[in-house]
DNA sequence: CGACTTTGACCGGCGC
DNA sequence: GCGCCGGTCAAAGTCG
């Protein structure tokens, strides 16, 4: 494992001086240029055993860590203390400092100096004290700089949370109206296909969605679609393992044994088979990238270990098997497997929620997946109407409004798989229905701006609100998960990364809907909201940025591979 | 020595 | 009931 690649991406100044909101950390799956890739094999089978063994692997965040790097060089003799995020905005702002400050506080402070020390007998003391003090001045402006920029960065956070927030409101509200039981006096919506049908599967997904309304409820799906699910493992040997991997959870997974005894107890008694069945479909949700890489394996930032590999029928590459192990008992699971048909691409399914907080790096792939599985299980799952075609649409475009792939949608059993085709774009691309296995029932969902960004990029802060809201994400700890939550952005960008994320910011802010929200949430907080504003998780979010930002350098978030 | 990979065996689901 | 298949386990081996 390349160490250089991994270990956090540096926080940095969320919000550019120029004011454009940049994606904070995310997943470029397209851009072949910022790819680092550490070849040694080009096969999933490929690699011997051994721990520290070096295999390759595309690391998608390469970029973030290698931009953190330049940001500190960039930020000078003056912000050595400072780490990680504030050193990102310091080489810009310094400027502004520097004719805020000197001119007024700094000038007085060293004429008393020269006072009081008698300088004047010592010019090199008093230069150096007038030094000294400059220095101390500008540091604390800095600071303050720095803490207004974490402020605005909190606001801007918030205007996209609630933006998304209200998004899916409105992804669930439509759902609601369109898949209403026959039983609702409601009357039934007539669309342009003008079919309605009764039996709607979809709907028991429902309740993932924001409806519930507030962290509770969008924690709650969340603890039973991993854990209520894993006791249904219990029908095959993995249980095994899994029971005794749950047992010993730490407080991290404090919030989310409820959830599983209630799926064993509750599950069975009182909610009876629907529930089960809900739990079970949801629990084996799962979401497949399809990237191109002649790595072996894609660096999401998450810990791996690989536990397995097989040759799957039909595919002459094995298919490995990797389970997190970033916290003990953590559900996630895996599969790597190259395209049959074209072995350039690799690709990764992953399954189940992860049940701690996650380092930025992994928040962007796990923000994708999770957000892509809530799509699958929030509305979209396949029906044989074409309303479930029009459903899955709407929420590919709702939930990754800014990618440039194709979101396929598949209702093979016994999974429902969400597949994020990531291939799209390049000369080689294969396309999605020639490239998989044939399924029963799929639907590709062009995603909006498809082709026309220059790479895929899913801003993970939106992603993540979009989990968050679909409860998929975080499913237990709220605290941690927030704080870890809390997007941690680039210090600054290097070339092609910058141009994606550029891109990407262009694609969210050219969003009418988002400039609207982005308006109205300026105005409010600017209006004197701002704490009122600021009551959610995001009270703590802020104060957290901070912290994290400091301790983002320290983020061990090694893969593995 | 611990963490990890490898790999054959095992288990349950599913179709015939 | 049988066999196939996907998924997982766990002992053995590897590596730093």
């Amino acid at each position: 494992m390349d160490k250089s690649l991994l270990g956090g991406g540096g926080g940095g100044g969320l919000l550019a001086l120029d004011g454009s909101p940049r994606p904070l950390g995310f997943l470029n799956l397209l851009s072949p240029a910022p790819f680092r890739r550490s070849m040694e094999a080009d096969d999933v089978a490929g690699g011997g055993a051994g721990r520290g063994r070096r295999s390759v692997e595309v690391d998608f965040f390469s970029d973030e860590k290698k931009n953190m790097k330049k940001s500190r060089v960039s930020a000078g003799a003056d912000a050595e203390e400072m780490k990680g995020p504030a050193a990102a905005g310091l080489a810009i702002k310094k400027e502004d400092l520097t004719i805020n400050l000197l001119p007024g506080n700094n000038r007085r402070t060293d004429r008393s100096v020269v006072v009081d020390d008698d300088a004047a007998s010592r010019p090199d003391e008093d230069k150096n004290n007038r030094n000294t003090n400059e220095l101390a001045a500008m540091q604390a402006e800095l600071d303050r700089m720095n803490e207004e920029n974490q402020r605005l960065r909190g606001m801007l956070t918030q205007v996209t949370s609630s933006y998304q927030a209200l998004q899916m409101h409105l992804v669930a509200l439509m759902q609601q109206r369109t898949q209403m039981p026959p039983t609702q006096p409601q009357p039934p919506p007539t669309h342009a296909d003008g079919k309605t049908k009764g039996a709607i599967v979809p709907r028991q997904f429902l309740d993932l969605a924001p409806s519930g309304a507030g962290a509770e409820a969008a924690e709650e799906p969340s603890n039973s679609s991993t854990e209520i699910g894993s006791p249904r493992r219990s029908s095959s040997t993995g249980n095994k393992n899994q029971e005794r991997s749950d047992s010993p959870d730490g407080p991290s997974t404090a919030g989310w044994l409820p959830g599983r005894a209630m799926g064993q107890q509750l599950g069975a008694a009182a909610r009876g088979h629907d529930q089960q069945a809900q739990e079970a479909t949801m629990r084996k949700a799962r979401v497949s990238v399809r990237a191109r890489s002649e790595a072996p394996i894609i660096a999401d930032g998450c810990q791996w270990r690989k536990y397995g590999q097989k040759m799957a029928k039909g595919n002459p590459c094995p298919r490995a098997y990797y389970r997190c192990t970033m916290a003990t008992g953590c559900p996630v699971r895996k599969q790597v497997q190259r395209c049959a048909e074209d072995r350039s691409i690799l690709i990764t399914t992953y399954e189940g929620t992860h049940n701690h907080p996650l380092p930025p790096a992994a928040m962007a792939m796990a923000s994708t997946t999770s957000a892509a599985a809530s799509m699958l299980l929030s509305g979209s799952m396949p029906s044989a109407d074409g309303a479930g075609l029009m459903s899955s649409n709407f929420l590919a475009r709702t939930v990754l409004p800014c990618s440039s792939s194709m979101a396929t949608i598949s209702a093979s059993a016994p999974f429902p798989t969400v597949t994020l085709d990531l291939t799209h774009g390049p000369p080689n691309a294969v396309p999605l229905s020639a490239a998989r296995p044939p399924a029963p029932a799929q639907f590709q969902v062009p995603l909006p701006g498809g082709g026309a960004a220059p790479a895929f990029a899913v801003p993970p802060q939106a992603l993540y609100n979009q989990s968050k809201f679909s409860g998929l994400q975080m499913s237990s700890d709220s605290a941690d998960a927030a704080q870890f939550a809390q997007p941690r952005p680039p210090i600054g960008l290097p070339g092609p990364l910058a141009d994606t994320v550029s891109a990407a910011a262009a694609a969210i802010t050219a969003d009418p809907n988002f400039t609207v929200a982005l308006a109205a949430a300026i105005t409010s907080i600017i209006g004197g909201q701002n704490a009122a504003g600021n009551s959610n998780a995001n009270n703590n979010s802020n104060n957290n940025i901070t912290s994290s930002n400091n301790t983002t350098s320290n983020n061990t978030n090694s893969e593995t591979q």
